[in-house]
DNA sequence: AGTTGACTAGTCAAATTTGAGCAGTCGTGT
DNA sequence: ACACGACTGCTCAAATTTGACTAGTCAACT
């Protein structure tokens, strides 16, 4: 589906023309990194195989003082046209993606209950921090927001409840949960 | 983080020595789904890869009948040290993984009310689909089930029943969404 | 006998992501 | 002066994933 694609054009088609580091600062400032991790190497690799692609196009080079030069990318209409398409194909798509903690709690089996209480006291804590940075944010709009950016902020602050109650979900089945196999393993390497 | 690795090493350490063909059937059988995509193509690169870090090892090539044939792994006491230290750091690591829709929903300005409701409403299809498929599935149990099986199940249907709420948020500002560029675009190619 | 369709066990090129790094610039202190 | 850390704009190798494909086997029909 590659989300990397669709931010790079989206952003292009929103904000006008951009260079690399530009689209990678606003994808810091916009909460983009809720629904998207725009790490450089990805970024710059979607670019280069779009232009390449004709999708988006180098406008110009500009340079800033004596900074670095950057290039300036531009969509296309047949960008414009992908950009729809690949939009309609996140809408349709409904995954949960799988998250890694089942994957590693179904093989906890040996784990003591005490290791894994630890785990999972940590992980709530961790989740009760974002909800309460989203609930700070929630009262203070950045600039441009649209009722979008509020509902994916929303989207995420109503995933973190899911994931809180599920956590303490598995905290009550705890003693179930490790009662087969309660061999000594309390730390691991790593 | 790499959950195909955690997988591989998961399951040899607890059904013991298998085959690839074998961990990508029972991936399918053992609600795997739910934790990670075990696609051929990734299952045999991390066979590969694990047995030139010794981690896990060719044991024996089997033949079943005239079928091809086929190379038994096992976990080595490396690969034990590694498998501890990988769930470690999935049970640590607290991820809220970014959804393509909210970054396609935050594109979607342009977009018509009602093609945008029509999209939402397949979406909370799907999920109510996946929703009953849980609560049927959740009735009778599979060989082998474990506490932590059933959990991650669980997982599975509050994540679904956070997305039907969230959808439902969606639906109702819908209008408030696309008030502001309200132009024909009703349908996208794809 | 022949065909169909599903399963077995795996390969491969191409796309993509990861994670680190580079060569420079700027601002701030000291 | 100059050292320091953070930022700018981008590159690169290596790891990994994707998605289609190979080359055969088996069971069941027709």
């Amino acid at each position: 589906m590659n989300p990397t694609r669709l931010f790079v054009l989206g952003a292009l088609a929103r904000h006008g023309p951009m260079y690399g580091h530009q689209l990678r600062r606003d994808a810091r400032i916009d909460r983009t990194e809720l629904w998207s991790e725009v790490r450089p190497g990805s970024l710059y690799s979607a670019l280069h195989r779009l232009a390449a692609e004709g999708l988006i196009e180098p406008l110009r080079t500009e340079q800033a003082g004596q900074l670095p030069a950057r290039t300036v990318y531009g969509i296309t209409a047949e960008g414009e046209r992908e950009l729809r398409a690949l939009r309609a194909e996140a809408l349709r798509e409904v995954r949960l993606q799988p998250d890694p903690v089942d994957l590693a709690l179904a093989m906890s089996a040996e784990l003591s209950e005490e290791a894994l209480r630890g785990y999972l006291d940590d992980r709530i804590r961790a989740l009760q921090a974002q909800a309460s940075q989203f609930d700070h944010q929630r009262e203070r709009a950045w600039p441009d927001q649209t009722v979008a950016d509020d509902l994916v902020v929303e989207h995420a602050r109503m995933r973190i409840e899911a994931e809180l109650g599920w956590h303490r979900l598995v905290l009550d089945q705890l003693a179930k949960l490790t009662a087969a196999g309660s061999a000594a393993d309390g730390q691991a390497a790593g």
